[in-house]
DNA sequence: TATGAATGAGACTTCATTCAT
DNA sequence: TATGAATGAAGTCTCATTCAT
């Protein structure tokens, strides 16, 4: 008789955001985004279309938010150390994590390269994209020039493209793709 | 007025399905394939939607032709010989060519990425792109195997994923992406 | 914590029944009936949604509590005496009371005008606004006739006119509007 | 096998833009704006729901059309000389051809007054209703000052509050209201 | 009494595709 | 060959109402 409290209102709330935005993922990352309907989203997660809408805004607030996430939790592992420069070290273990990440969340790095491929959902995500790639560029750059390469921020995109096109790769082919002998290879390039 | 020839027909054929394909290529690549309408099309090209599928069966079948004629001409310019051994200098002019071709049509390459990114659009081009990534990968393998790489099919998986990630930084941001440098250290590598 | 008495409860429920009407009725003038959801006036209530269905059946049934509330306001002041007769001096403070009225409770005046001109509303609240219509107009030919007019029910339509179209620019413009000039040239008319 | 030429398309759109805004009025009149769904209006005028947003952008348009299409048909009878003056003639003049008007349109005229009822409907014709008004108040107050009234913006409002209270009784019902009677009493009163 | 998560019908709108001319 | 009116399925989103707590 009495209305649930406060704290259960907000474990509902965490745990049903929680539901939709894993199952949108995962339609989103194997079907696409524009062929991923609200329906479709509600009915694999086994509720109604109505309820999503009590939780996003609207379709893109939900892919909005996946993504949004998924960047804030790559900055979380960029650069342990917060100083903005990586070690010899660090860049090992930049490439390591880079990879295991990628190997464990598919679905979202699937979810990632969807966006730079489609405009209208660019748009949405495009600054704070913008603001990880800049980062990630920069600290790769300081690491070169400490490192006294010639050319560092030649380096640094090189090996920027280098790892998103082994991730697309990966990404589309995971099941073929030689993942451990790839990292080697790359790390062995740069450490 | 002499009734046109048939080959007078048969050009101007031609021309209008030439003129619908650039069209729906340039929306595609800048608006993306679901954000493009057939009406889009019609207006930017100048004729109208009812015209189109009279060239075309279908939306779907216009990125299909797209996709396939530029991977045709791709496998023309692979393995010039066409003996399916590159030489140290065919790899060169395969990795300046693919440079060259991906600046002058952005648009294509945009195109090229996007529809591994959407399932529906893949699923379209799927074989005809295996095919390509096959026979390209064997090409390399093949190369780095006559070259005495110790690992011929991860050095030819690697360069292939380096020259996908370049290819797709350079799409995304064709103005500050540094091609001739990236040309240049690649070749390094490789030659 | 002696537990609530009867009459406590029933004093919470009057209160909270004309918080919601309230609420209700600023926001149907306002926005408008459709425009306003049931949710909005819980929020600006700053109760929840089910309470409201604690207190009234459907959002049709507030609408309707509203307008028949002023409905019964409106007969207590028409005629004082109750005997259906309207002197010279009732006439005069029939006009100016209406005058008060409306410029004291311009929200509910605004949603008078509105029920009428929409038809699933109006069908709510028809019968009794009828009789209020029925019987003012009776009241008002009663008061011609006694004054000698030759075609008393006319006069009244005609005075029933012009009251509700300065009703309906008082409530449509209210700060540009000369209430009180209106009001002196209409009483000199009939007095 | 030719198309059809540029001047059949413009009738078939003509003829079907006024089915649609035809039908659309009667319905917005008698079952209310936010009762007349797309697909009702579709239905009775046997055409398809979509259909309707090839000649109208939204449901709002087609409110928006049929008032501006109204209200400029009452410009063109306000002032029959274009001079902005009004003379005793053309003001009787004009209270016929308002009476005539409102009898003959009632369909447009409850949707008129259903139009200032409704603020989400009000916001989108709002300019151009207030262009009306001010305009016909404008003509109105000169004319009382030619003719010497003390008080000629009074006058003005009062016959304008006059017209739009047995306009909007008129419209309200139209069987009992008994028009001509009315008609003359207000042309006694001002002529 | 009071809460707000949950439902589901139904609204508006888009767009690939068809078809009469 | 060429046009654009016409269709209808499907998608996004809103909101009155219910119900477990």
């Amino acid at each position: 008789m009495t209305p649930r409290t406060e704290q259960q209102f907000e474990e509902i709330r965490e745990s049903k955001k929680r539901l939709i935005l894993d199952t949108a993922l995962e339609l989103f990352a194997t079907e696409g985004y524009y062929h991923t309907s609200i329906s479709k989203i509600a009915e694999r997660a086994g509720i109604s279309k109505g309820l999503i809408y009590n939780y996003f805004e609207s379709k893109e607030e939900i892919i909005k938010t996946i993504i949004h996430k998924g960047i804030d939790d790559l900055f979380r592992i960029f650069d342990p150390n917060k100083d903005g420069v990586l070690t010899k070290d660090e860049i090992r273990f930049f490439i390591e994590q880079m990879f295991a990440i990628m190997h464990r969340d598919l679905h979202f790095w699937k979810l990632y390269f969807m966006v730079f491929m489609q405009p209208p959902v660019l748009k949405l995500v495009e600054s704070r994209l913008s603001d990880l790639i800049q980062s990630s560029l920069a600290m790769l750059t300081n690491h070169f020039k400490s490192e006294g390469y010639e050319d560092p921020r030649t380096e640094a995109i090189l090996l920027g493209a280098l790892l998103d096109g082994t991730g697309f790769h990966l990404v589309m082919n995971p099941e073929d793709f030689p993942v451990e002998k790839i990292k080697e290879r790359i790390i062995k390039m740069y450490c």
